[in-house]
DNA sequence: ACCTGAACACCGTTCAAGT
DNA sequence: ACCTGAACACCGTTCAAGT
């Protein structure tokens, strides 16, 4: 936690015995100087070469504690995961709950904007840490009275929206261009005239419209959807349970 | 589009003078092998050297056409998405058509597994082939009665569920395990025992439970929440217009 | 005009050797 | 036990030269 940032590979490759039960290199230490690296430089800066270089060892030894660089990418995502920290919200309505889960997750997402490819994608290393954080978005579908077959999708549909949400953001920003939606309806406008005419209109009406895209407004409709199907008694096609 | 395939780098380096006019090396014949390099062995087998390889071509040439990997890259999704085709469906309902505009673009994604990534996630490319194939999502949304912003609003809902829900898909089948839904509540129990129970009850009733999980169940809550929003007069929080 | 080869500045990882 | 250095088999891309 507190290990020392290698600022520059500016020590000398000599350095003092470390103090006994005080290893130099550990696999904490490790990761936390990989994660400051891709925070600050991009994932395409994070090589086995310039990590240990970051940390003033040779690149071998890393080797010696983390079995290669997939295994230093789960290992960031598996950190990022562990950071994430729900609003206390027990005795508030699951709607809220469910709200509240969705954007604790975009934030943390959002706070390594440079990893969230890994995160969205990392199935391995995902899918362990997904068990660990879904708990309270499970328990407050459960308490929106939905039977487990739909609790499942619910949860899956809430958790998909948010990965492709996060992925839009990150490749929004990432691409360049600072002004994405008047960008496209310039775009849209250098197309044959008679292309498109709706997204020609919807555009056109959100450029007046200086007010932020929220995702909590794509939340609104997953919610109102989640609660359509949990007053529907007769079981959706094929989902009773 | 006909072009022949190089099947292995065995033709001999000097070939015969091309036929005039009909150039030995094109763009769109780079992109064809790249694509077919890229479903049969995966994202990490296209380098530039090996995709030379397979063209029979010093790694050089091919910087003639395209400017790096990168365009490279970009060309390959948005060929693919080029290849997106839509059920004709002209007087459905919009609920249908929205449906199955969203089943073809899985169904894109799903055609190319290793190309997924890349999809949901190359900015510049996907931006411009996102308004070539959005149309007539934006159409249906329309014909739901929803003013623009809503419009707007519920495609980016669409849009990235199919983007979330298609990594999901991929990184469940690349990662290995055959049994995805099983293993889960295998690594469940394997925790502290008082953890997780809500998702315990889930995976356990899910487990006695045969059926496939299908993202159209997750498409219908969106949908559910789009009607629901669309009869909404008063305009959820600052979403009217 | 189109293609090539050598060269540059990198990669991840294995393996045998050092302290 | 932990770290190292050389070596292997690769990368993407620049640049000057060939036909």
């Amino acid at each position: 936690m507190d290990r020392e940032k290698a600022e520059k590979p500016k020590q000398s490759k000599k350095l003092g015995r470390p103090r006994a039960g005080q290893e130099r290199l550990t696999r904490d230490g490790i990761l936390e100087v990989a994660l400051q690296l891709v925070d600050e430089e991009g994932m395409e800066a994070l090589s086995m070469r310039r990590l240990a270089a970051e940390l003033a060892v040779d690149p071998m030894s890393i080797y010696h504690h983390v079995s290669g660089k997939q295994a230093v990418i789960s290992g960031l995502v598996d950190k990022v995961f562990a950071e994430m920290r729900l609003p206390p919200s027990e005795e508030a309505a699951w709607q809220e709950r469910v709200r509240g889960w969705a954007v604790a997750y975009m934030d943390l997402a959002h706070s390594h904007p440079n990893l969230v490819l890994r995160i969205v994608s990392d199935g391995a290393a995902v899918s362990d840490a997904m068990l660990r954080i879904s708990e309270p978005l499970y328990a407050a579908l459960e308490e929106a009275g939905l039977p487990p077959r739909r609790i499942a999708v619910a949860a899956d549909t809430v958790v998909d929206f948010v990965h492709g949400h996060a992925l839009a953001e990150d490749s929004s920003t990432t691409s360049g261009d600072a002004n994405f939606e008047g960008d496209l309806l310039e775009r849209l406008e250098a197309q044959p005239s008679n292309s498109s005419p709706t997204m020609r209109r919807v555009f056109r009406a959100l450029a007046e419209d200086s007010r932020e895209m929220d995702p909590v407004a794509s939340l609104n409709i997953l919610l109102k959807g989640i609660e359509a199907d949990a007053d529907d008694e007769s079981g959706q096609a094929l989902d009773s349970v």
